[in-house]
DNA sequence: CATCGACGAGACTTTAGCGTCTCATTCAGG
DNA sequence: CCTGAATGAGACGCTAAAGTCTCGTCGATG
């Protein structure tokens, strides 16, 4: 039961936060379905209880980084693979926008950091590989991505696109953006 | 003077939310070298600054808006000159990250469903011009466009990027995405 | 010089939310 | 049936921050 309940009180906060990210540990714990003090003895303070948050998604991003680079051949199905986990995963990110106070946390701010050195050692990979233009500045790609991943799951949770719909959407926008300029050309030899 | 310290005052209140979502008046004050009390004068409440400010995002990017309306020959231009205008203004809407209360402010909540119906309708225009791609679902494309417009503006904060150099790289990745696949083909012929 | 409005400083009250603690209840295992 | 661990309910104290109020100062204006 103890942790049944802890995962309960961690799946609650991930959905509150992400909708009010001001909530309060009382509407945490009424969304769990447990007594506040319930939440005091699984997590050390609200602090505790977001990095622990964080560290889910944080490992939950790890575990698809792993699993994209055992099954993806080239780097570029890597990122498509990471990319879309992430997208797949989103609901576990949302609560992020509120999280200010985990910049705080060195943990996080270190793991985090280090996924985004990650991530840009892939994209450099990528490049090698012909698939990224090399005019463009790694930390733009980055940051792109980031955002579009972003705005994804922003859309799902708004229900506006859904989980797979969103996640080809991202990786077509991210191969070939939203013009028609090129990439259309190519496919319809218009 | 009066109208000096209210700018004095939401500039700062911009600058110091954009750093610290959850800042207090306190910060706020110190920040624009203003007594405490000076901004209870001028502004009702928080809640009032927070609206005061969304306003004053809003107000700028309607000015833009109108702006690329005049100066534009096509819609594609408008979508361009419009884009890069709210990245330029970034740092204007930078606080909204920590702005939830605003949902509860209905004039504000109604301002921004206007703009992003703008926007959408502006996607509709540029999508007849053949700029944007006919299988894109519009929601995507505009929550793309926001995704990334937010891209840049964090790059742009973390001091990753120049402002002009960052206007550039959105409307390009908006144009051809991130990768070789199409959009050089065309320009290098490669 | 007198006046008046804007301001700074800071005391004060109130409230929301965190964190601690206690006690009764429930429920599973022996 | 007995025991102990986990829980729910809720009282309690504490602090940070919002919002109010007062008073003394400064500076522009007549």
């Amino acid at each position: 039961m103890a942790l049944a309940t802890r995962e309960r009180i961690l799946e609650a906060a991930g959905g509150t936060l992400s909708r009010n990210p001001n909530a309060s540990l009382d509407q945490i714990a009424v969304e769990a379905r447990v007594g506040r003090a319930t939440v005091f003895r699984h997590f050390e303070s609200r602090a505790g209880l977001l990095k622990a948050l964080a560290g889910r998604a944080i490992a939950e991003t790890d575990r698809a980084t792993r699993l994209a680079a055992a099954d993806a051949r080239t780097a570029t199905d890597a990122l498509r693979l990471i990319t879309q986990a992430v997208v797949g995963a989103g609901e576990s990110f949302r609560f992020l926008d509120s999280a200010a106070e985990l910049y705080d946390e060195p943990e996080i701010v270190e793991a985090y950091q280090r996924q985004m050195s990650e991530l840009a050692d892939l994209v450099e990979a990528t490049r090698r590989e012909g698939f990224i233009r090399p005019d463009l500045p790694t930390a733009w790609v980055v940051a792109s991505i980031d955002g579009l991943i972003w705005a994804a799951c922003r859309a799902v949770g708004d229900g506006e696109l859904g989980v797979v719909q969103a996640q080809d959407l991202v990786w077509e926008t991210i191969a070939d953006g939203l013009s028609t300029e090129g990439a259309r050309e190519d496919r319809d030899a218009e």
